[in-house]
DNA sequence: CGTGCCAGGTGCCCT
DNA sequence: AGGGCACTTGGCACG
């Protein structure tokens, strides 16, 4: 049997599936009136009110409204689930250690519980991503410039690691930074970094940054401008 | 009536409850095999697996695996989600502009379908947050130092907003960077660019950085030692 | 709207 | 485990 489910439940039925769920690695859904606390990292109290909760086999808990793409509250895989009733109330407890913190949903009433056996799942394959602008550039190095040459990608520094790091036909060293999307002032601040670690590194006060976006702020350029850096507006393909 | 389900139903019995619970603003959960195509800021393939699929009634299409806090696929809020039934599947197109983006859902087979009625709802009170430490700061500026005068939050400058600005026992303008955890690298650049800022506007050279933070990075560290930049460590309350 | 930045960010990879 | 950073980042507040 692949999905259990059970509809306005007493609190000790649901106790009941919840509990083998857990333990069955099953994926459960709950969804009712509850309130949620949270102690950790920062701390928490939603209010009494209708929420789809789902926790994952994998430690995952969320408790999702009815708006938006972000849980309003959760815990991280790893946390460890737990429930009981008491006071009239199912509550469920997630915890985790490093950093300590633990979540409590306690349901009032729940509407619907459904556990599902996950068995049969398939990766994602994402194009468009940075490291694919990197391949790209890789592969035409001439969208940078006539004549570059790209030597290492990931290339080490004091200040972290370069995206793509070369020479131009000066043979002076260049430091590219990418970016898939629109950047500001915090990327080329990182550029900045890497090329003060290049150029100390090297004794190379000639070194060149070069920042690769689809496009840049104002308050992005002005930087570069102070630096003296360069800006190549690339479109991610 | 606040909760519909079909367990096993055929893609056209589906296809009703769906597209009422679209045109009702019920908030959808389904279970089932399916496949996942998604073309927008990038692009994914997903293929056929087992996932726990939401649809909210404020556009939010979220794909859920077993594993990890994230969809492994989504829609923002705002899009809009789209029934059909086609080639023996169930698809399910979420579509949203600005960018323009797309997300389909093609199910194989559906496991269960429920769709929500929310009406009960109420709002997070969260603790805690880096306008939390704000807060402290103000109410007690001698953590920062004696005699430390907070003239202003959210200062604006040419580089950005700065978290508090105020004065040294000395009259010196100082400018303070607050984080609510462990800084590394960025969170010097930013207070960098500030003072860069503050330094400019007030032609005064003597202006001082502070960081604030619970803990700071050894690249962080020498960051602000380069710049004569000084760091507070605050515990968050 | 775009710009900038915080977030209980999460996730990935590397040392 | 900690550091550094990308992310279809999301979300908010302000100009």
């Amino acid at each position: 049997m692949t999905t259990t489910r059970l509809h306005r439940p007493t609190h000790r039925d649901a106790f009941e599936l919840v509990g083998s769920a857990f333990e069955n690695g099953r994926l459960l859904t709950m969804f009712g009136r509850c309130e949620v606390h949270y102690d950790g990292r920062a701390a928490s109290t939603l209010g009494p009110g209708q929420r789809l909760v789902i926790y994952k086999p994998d430690g995952t808990a969320l408790v999702h409204t009815a708006e938006n793409r972000e849980p309003v509250n959760w815990q991280p895989p790893g946390s460890t689930h737990n429930a009981s009733v008491r006071d009239g109330q199912l509550q469920i407890r997630s915890t985790r250690s490093n950093p300590t913190e633990q979540l409590d949903v306690l349901f009032e009433r729940v509407e619907t519980v459904s556990a599902y056996a996950v068995t049969d799942r398939s990766d994602l394959k994402l194009t468009g991503s940075e490291e694919d602008l990197r391949q790209w550039i890789l592969n035409q190095p001439e969208v940078i410039e006539k004549g570059f040459h790209p030597i290492a990608t990931e290339r080490q520094t004091k200040a972290g690691p370069i995206d793509i790091f070369g020479e131009d036909t000066a043979g002076q060293p260049v430091v590219i930074e990418l970016k898939r999307r629109r950047v500001g002032p915090s990327a080329a601040s990182q550029l900045q970094r890497y090329v003060e670690a290049i150029t100390t590194e090297l004794s190379n006060p000639a070194t060149r940054g070069i920042l690769v976006a689809p496009s840049i702020t104002d308050r992005a350029a002005s930087l570069l401008d102070k630096w003296e850096f360069e800006y190549r507006s690339v479109e991610i393909e």
